[in-house]
DNA sequence: AGTTTAACCTGGGTGC
DNA sequence: TGCACCCAGGTTAAAC
């Protein structure tokens, strides 16, 4: 799914539901996900209140005053507020009830989603080595030029690389290439200071404009309250190989990048 | 160290 | 209809 502004929409559209709400009861249903989920989240969230929820990467944390839940969606997950009375379907994995009623419950068809407990002031293995927030000031041009130095790995790849820049999935990679102009093949280390600005620029655009159309919705995803995000309808050049480019009508190019699908224009992108 | 590859999993679509 | 195969918003660990 969930790129950075599906996870950001999801953010969004939970927080104030679940924030100052006491956690009544955890089921899990299915622990066997990513990582496995361990026995005592339930536990450790029982009785808890949710301070705030913020999102690092693609992760969702659930900050309570002694403790967190970090949460990522995986390719197919979806976390979505519902009254409690409503049943559980098929891949729906976790349920967190609050004393007022509402559910959280998580959905996750692939299982390549995640759901840790971190107790205290503890953090995570998987947020050590992230690199900066695309939508920062301290993320820019500058940045990816000096990372790039030398590399020969397709530009695709590296901006889609979370040592890098985080929250870059494989849709708005496409996009902010097609947007910059630079063909997502040509390597990472052979780019102008110019036209890693350009870059840049591009990433955060597309990526504010898709969390303002509350994401991109393929298949799977939804918004809390069930409801698919907008951006699909903004899409450029993913998905849509074959088809003309909107500014040269030079039928898009599909090909292989890093095992992910890739969609650009020969004409425009170099 | 940088780069590539296989693997995790389910479901939907396609072609025979 | 059925079946085999390919594809999908991600990321890690292992292999080159």
């Amino acid at each position: 799914m969930p790129e950075l502004p599906e996870v950001e929409t999801t953010r969004r559209g939970i927080e104030p539901h679940v924030v100052g709400q006491p956690i009544q009861h955890v089921h899990v249903r299915q622990p066997m996900l990513r990582w496995p989920v361990t026995d005592g989240l339930a536990q450790a969230l029982t009785g808890k209140v949710i301070r705030r929820v913020i999102r690092r990467a693609k992760y969702l944390l659930f900050e309570t005053y002694d403790g967190r839940m970090m949460v990522h969606l995986g390719m197919s997950g979806s976390l979505r507020v519902l009254p409690r009375e409503v049943a559980p379907e098929a891949h729906d994995h976790l349920d967190i009830v609050f004393a007022n009623g509402t559910l959280l419950r998580y959905r996750d068809p692939r299982r390549f989603g995640s759901v840790f407990w971190l107790p205290g002031e503890e953090s995570h293995v998987l947020l050590a080595s992230l690199g900066p927030e695309p939508l920062d000031d301290g993320f820019d041009g500058e940045h990816l030029y000096r990372l790039a130095h030398r590399r020969k790995t397709a530009v695709k790849t590296f901006i889609m690389t979370n040592e890098i820049v985080v929250g870059v999935g494989n849709i708005y990679a496409n996009e902010a290439l097609f947007d910059a102009g630079i063909s997502p093949v040509r390597q990472a280390g052979r780019i102008s200071r110019d036209r890693y600005d350009a870059l840049a620029t591009a990433i955060k655009d597309v990526l504010s404009r898709a969390i303002l159309a509350g994401g991109t919705t393929l298949r799977d995803f939804v918004r809390e309250d069930g409801q698919p995000g907008y951006f699909r309808h903004d899409l450029r050049v993913y998905g849509r190989g074959g088809e003309d480019c909107v500014r040269c009508n030079t039928p898009l190019r599909e090909v292989r990048v890093g095992q992910r699908s890739t969609v650009y224009c020969a004409t425009c992108q170099r």
